[in-house]
DNA sequence: GTCTATAGGACGATAGAC
DNA sequence: GTCTATCGTCCTATAGAC
């Protein structure tokens, strides 16, 4: 393939860039606290480049979502795929991860299993947990752009664990097995983010004793 | 004492006012997203006559909170000094509350019963609990105007919450038992917050399971 | 696909009158 | 204690050339 100048990338190409760029910066500063300017400077764009790519502000907001969905579908693959030997997976999702479907192919793994795999991805991407941690509090408010998807993307993920908990029996009803999880989970992840050099993974088996 | 004109009010009691307006404001925005004008438009104010009080857009944001902490110190004493019959107390931190000192004239309340209470009173003050979601988050960001502040907030409530767990003396160990009361504190709170109508207590009492 | 130019505001903050 | 006036900067977005 032909190379093209360092000022015109292709679509595509142009489109992932600004997404990693502008993904950082909303973890730091929130939707709110973004400025297009600055995701334009981290690609060498001027503002009017970057509003061709996305439409808006809040066109770049649900690009930056659905490039996350995309991730974590391909995440989920390697993820329950194949759990010893991992193929390179790139992404999950922070809080309880992609579409679990009720059956696949191989063995379906323990609540456990699953907790301890997305707390292992989780782990190598402080940046990703910290985007989704500042959206959602974010969010909480309705009229923000991603208020919907976060609250649908609450019902998605208990729904997952409530599966997978049912499937693991334990003593409490798999609903509230559920809550607790999502809680713990995104609890210790803010623990976790608030203290540089701690270990998710280990604050993560310390802290979440057992799980059925 | 004689009143003052409507435009014209005793520092004190603007200085309320003002908190008051830009806590809820900030609660839907965040700090980032937070307007100065928008503040004094809701006390009645101009720019200028809301920075003469608190300085800048960061001296507003302390403010903010050096004031919740006094509320919370004033919670404090109601929430644990009489229990059955409350006084009429006023306000409580989110996620897990003031200084809980070691040892008071009345014997002192289990970790169980201190949660409860917290619990209690946060479901009466949902907007409070937002504030402090919106900016635990957004202050994950060291040059966030509250970094320190959330920083040194959670060691304080791991410590409290770490003596309570010592005198009930459960199975784990105080320390793993005190991150997991405050991942699951903040965790339950974010549920309930994205889940219109729910009903904080009872989720909580659903959700936590048993605690030492 | 990217630019320049520009519209049209909103922003936080200051100076100084009353 | 509050105002008007103003500064300088930042913002999102559009129009139209290349």
């Amino acid at each position: 393939m032909a190379r093209h100048d360092r000022t015109r990338l292709p679509a595509a190409e142009r489109r992932r860039q600004i997404i990693t760029a502008a993904t950082r910066l909303v973890a730091e500063r929130g939707f709110w606290g973004l400025s297009m300017q600055d995701v334009a400077a981290d690609c060498g764009l001027t503002v009017p480049g970057l509003l061709h790519h996305v439409g808006s502000k809040d066109g770049l907001l649900i690009a930056i979502l659905e490039h996350r969905d995309a991730e974590d579908a391909r995440a989920l693959a390697s993820l329950l795929g194949a759990p010893p030997l991992g193929v390179p997976s790139p992404s999950s999702s922070p809080s309880l991860s992609p579409s679990l479907s009720p059956s696949l192919s191989s063995p379906s793994p323990s609540l456990r299993e699953v907790c301890a795999a997305v707390v292992r991805r989780n782990a190598s991407q402080p940046e990703i947990v910290r985007l989704f941690a500042v959206l959602q509090a974010e969010s909480l408010t309705p009229d923000h752009p991603a208020h919907a998807y976060f609250v649908a993307r609450q019902q998605r993920i208990l729904d997952e664990i409530t599966a997978l908990a049912k499937a693991a029996g334990g003593p409490a009803p798999p609903e509230t097995t559920a809550r607790r999880v999502m809680a713990l989970m995104d609890g210790v992840q803010l623990q976790w983010l608030r203290s540089p050099g701690s270990d998710l993974i280990q604050l993560w088996a310390d802290t979440v004793g057992d799980l059925p």
